[in-house]
DNA sequence: TATGAATGAGACTTCATTCAT
DNA sequence: GATGAATGAAGTCTCATTCAT
């Protein structure tokens, strides 16, 4: 499974709409595919043929199967670092914590349910595809980044590590938390999203407010 | 990857030596090569061969690949189970909520630690192994009941519904978090553990102390 | 074309009747058609179907289809080694050099006559293939090594330096002719042999007996 | 391989300067790159790649893959028939035998030396490429009339027979071993074409000098 | 019961050539 | 005429599973 060869990105990026749509359509096959069968069983033929594109130029747009999955993971990264970073443009920052909270997590469940490929793509080839992990990897890390930011600003006592580690388990914990609450049923799923705030809120206030106990 | 004729199970589950000192190969090495390779690029030859088995003696005891997996996956939730019963079982369910926390997470942590391949191998195949989904379901609804029942007793108030919530986000947060610990480097693994245990203690108290906001 | 993968060799050596058949059955197949078709144009698939043999079961021989060029070449170089070397074993090399350079070319002619496709194949891979290179090379040095002897025997006061010189070109130059002879036509093609011999013995004259010009 | 539909030349020959520069530029990369990766491992769209020149345009001029490698041909050809038309011209038809031989080969040799890729490049396709193997013989005709009109001058007792097999184990002796010798280390190298001449000074002589036996 | 050679559907990928622009 | 994106037949090789011995 291991991809040696593959430069880790597509083999032509086309800006023209023929050919920039006929990415999107692979790339929305291979999503729907990815999250039904898993990557391993789902074969570069049939992405080509359900998304009408002859197999050879699904290869002059993707050097190889693992490339779908590297622009598919890109795609997604992309999106929710723009989703988490309009959130952290605004006025938001200044927003009492447990509203931040509510609605950070509004946003990002916002997101997962919109994407439910997300986790699902990542988990399948987790440790077995390099190129794979980095872009997750990077993803993460720029994620944390936004929130080792919001993190600092809140509490300026706190050290550059505090912050990091913080964001590290909030990231980690929500997207985990929000990921498996889609595939609870109706009343469950609510309630999960639900915890999901109240854990993070519970942590955070250990950092934020005077602990008494 | 689906296994459609997979019986679920073993074959045959042999008590006698050296059958079972066969099976427990077969269940090493694929445990390794899971975790070094992945489940998809590991062949069932490569296992017999690496475990000094033939091939069809393999077939004896497994049905097919899929069934090496849950056997492991069994082996894997029993012991994980079995921990956290013995945790439970002793007078730990006593303790101050904050050591009862700092040492549940302790068990858990050294389970993860000891079996690394826990998480690694059952990601891989998620959603595309219907009898793995199970598995893991079943292993999880008992963990979930473990401390369902420890909540319980915490906080007799609490609806069965609200400690089965309770425990849901607990199990799969804990078991994330630790799973991620394993892989990041010496000092910010044991940070990770700390926090782990702050996230899930500040998450209990939610629930167990007067909230005072 | 340049095979990095193959060992080099069979993937299992069979010593039993039936799988030693069928690769001996794949090996002629695979000879045929390398001449009729070249290395190239030749599908492994072909052979296997010609050789009645399944797909599968080829590539349990090969691990893929350069390792049955090699094999092939391999079986080339030792026949003709072997055929050299009975003839150098008898009482030969004690023969009049002019009956010695006819007899010798004679056997040489008689191998190349039997096994058509000995220069044929290794021709079209040459310098692509180096796996295939050293098989050539190896059996080049034994050949050499063969004539060398011969030569160092017959006028003891050439040094090592020359005889392989003279061996080289010796074997290469009639492995040439002789082969190029194999595609001319009856009466011509009977003409080069003897020319042959005749440009062989001439150049080995002038290294055993007395210049006079 | 073999090229069926190819008309067997150019497409169009141009003349004026632009395209006639094109045409150069492919046939020098495409004489590198079947040196260095095979004719068959070379793509063609990899030549016009290197070469700077839209894949369109390239067959423009080259009806097919093949006819690239025949261009190819006819050039190593005519630029050889071209060197030892220019040797046969002057006065050396009249040099006593051994100077003639030691200047022939110095000839071929600096030809072989300057287009390393004359033999290489033509062995892998032998005999699976008709259109070449008829390039090569005409060719090969030319060479070999080159020849047996020298041959004829010098002993016009030989009948035109005996001077067409004499010249043709030349040329193709010559060629070969000059050809090897390239892939030699210096001082053997060098050796390789001393026995050169050696060998064929040693043929000629039983034609042209009373043969002592 | 134990063995391991045998099987073949099907996976991924390439590349000479065309033709709409 | 010039261009280069598009095409898809066809190639190599894998591997879960069986079954004759």
């Amino acid at each position: 499974m291991a991809s040696s060869t593959s430069a880790g990105g597509m083999r032509r990026t086309p800006r023209q709409g023929r050919s920039q749509e006929r990415v999107n359509r692979i790339l929305n096959v291979a999503e729907e595919l990815f999250i039904a069968e898993g990557y391993t069983a789902t074969t570069t033929n049939t992405i080509a043929t359900r998304a009408q594109v002859p197999i050879g130029s699904l290869y002059q747009f993707f050097p190889d199967k693992a490339a779908i999955l590297q622009a598919l993971a890109r795609r997604y990264t992309e999106k929710l670092h723009q989703a988490l970073l309009e959130f952290h443009q605004q006025e938001n920052l200044e927003l009492p914590l447990p509203l931040y909270v509510e609605q950070m997590i509004e946003v990002t469940n916002r997101f997962f349910t919109t994407h439910p490929g997300y986790h699902a793509i990542f988990m399948e080839v987790q440790g077995t595809m390099p190129e794979l992990g980095e872009i997750e990897a990077t993803a993460d890390t720029q994620l944390i980044q936004e929130f080792t930011r919001s993190i600092a600003q809140r509490n300026p006592a706190l050290t550059r590590e505090d912050c990091e580690a913080i964001a590290f388990v909030l990231v980690k914990t929500i997207g985990t938390l929000l990921w498996l609450a889609l595939s609870q049923e109706g009343g469950f799923r609510d309630r999960l999203v639900a915890e999901t705030k109240k854990l993070a809120l519970g942590y955070l206030q250990t950092y934020f407010t005077p602990l008494r106990r």
